[in-house]
DNA sequence: ATATCGATTATCT
DNA sequence: GATAATCGATATG
């Protein structure tokens, strides 16, 4: 199993002030880090990009709202919502004050706290194959963390004395691929989904998403 | 492996 | 009143 990080550094603001896409990829192999005893770790491998109120698909599309508030706000804080009656995705916002863009995490590796997450997702650990039930997934990621609106919207996510909060530590990634957007109906084509190619955490369809006349096409691209 | 469907509620039209 | 950045279960090839 992956090794246990030794060291986590937190991403300073300026990390999070750039462009939804450019956070997106960067994103990549960082690690999410939830203080308790034990302590939960996860490790980023699919994220995705929303461009803000230029986006049809991103919640900040319509202005600004009591709802999506933080989208607006000062990059670097966590954005929960709740959907479909059952799940909170986390975000975490981009760019700057004023100016709304966020980043949707899909799909963690975990790497300390395992049992834990099972516990808080109601599932028993078999196997290595139930790990991706884990964090595979943005609904299922946010209930192995605990993550809710009402504890976690507007946390600052640069500050290891935060409750949440993002890190890094020496992992290099590889390979990154980026695809379209899963589960929307708007902007339906771009392509900002981004992950790490051959990760076994990565939710969702394994097979590429790019469409054209003639049907699914392999586009999935590196970046 | 892919497709379809029901659950359940905050938010917006 | 309709919709939604999802999940888990079920059906079928």
């Amino acid at each position: 199993m992956p090794d246990p990080p030794s060291d986590i550094r937190p991403l300073p603001r300026t990390f999070f002030a750039r462009t939804p896409r450019r956070v997106a990829r960067e994103l990549l192999g960082k690690i999410l880090v939830r203080e308790g005893v034990p302590r939960l770790t996860a490790r980023i491998v699919e994220v995705e990009a929303y461009l803000g109120d230029k986006d049809p698909a991103a919640h900040a599309y319509s202005g600004k709202t009591p709802r999506n508030a933080v989208l607006f706000g000062p990059p670097g804080h966590a954005y929960i919502y709740f959907i479909y009656g059952n799940h909170y995705c986390l975000n975490v916002s981009c760019e700057r004050e004023g100016l709304a863009g966020g980043v949707l995490f899909r799909a963690l590796e975990p790497l300390t706290g395992l049992e834990a997450m099972a516990n808080s997702r109601g599932i028993e650990l078999r196997s290595p194959k139930d790990y991706p039930k884990l964090t595979s997934g943005p609904g299922r990621l946010c209930e192995a963390f605990g993550i809710s609106r009402a504890r976690d919207n507007g946390c600052d996510l640069t500050s290891p004395s935060s409750s949440l909060w993002i890190g890094k530590d020496e992992f290099r990634s590889r390979g990154i691929a980026l695809t379209p957007r899963i589960g929307i109906t708007k902007a339906a084509a771009l392509p900002l989904r981004y992950f790490l190619s051959r990760n076994p955490f990565v939710s969702g369809p394994k097979s590429p998403l790019f469409l054209n006349r003639r049907g699914r096409t392999a586009l999935s691209r590196r970046v």
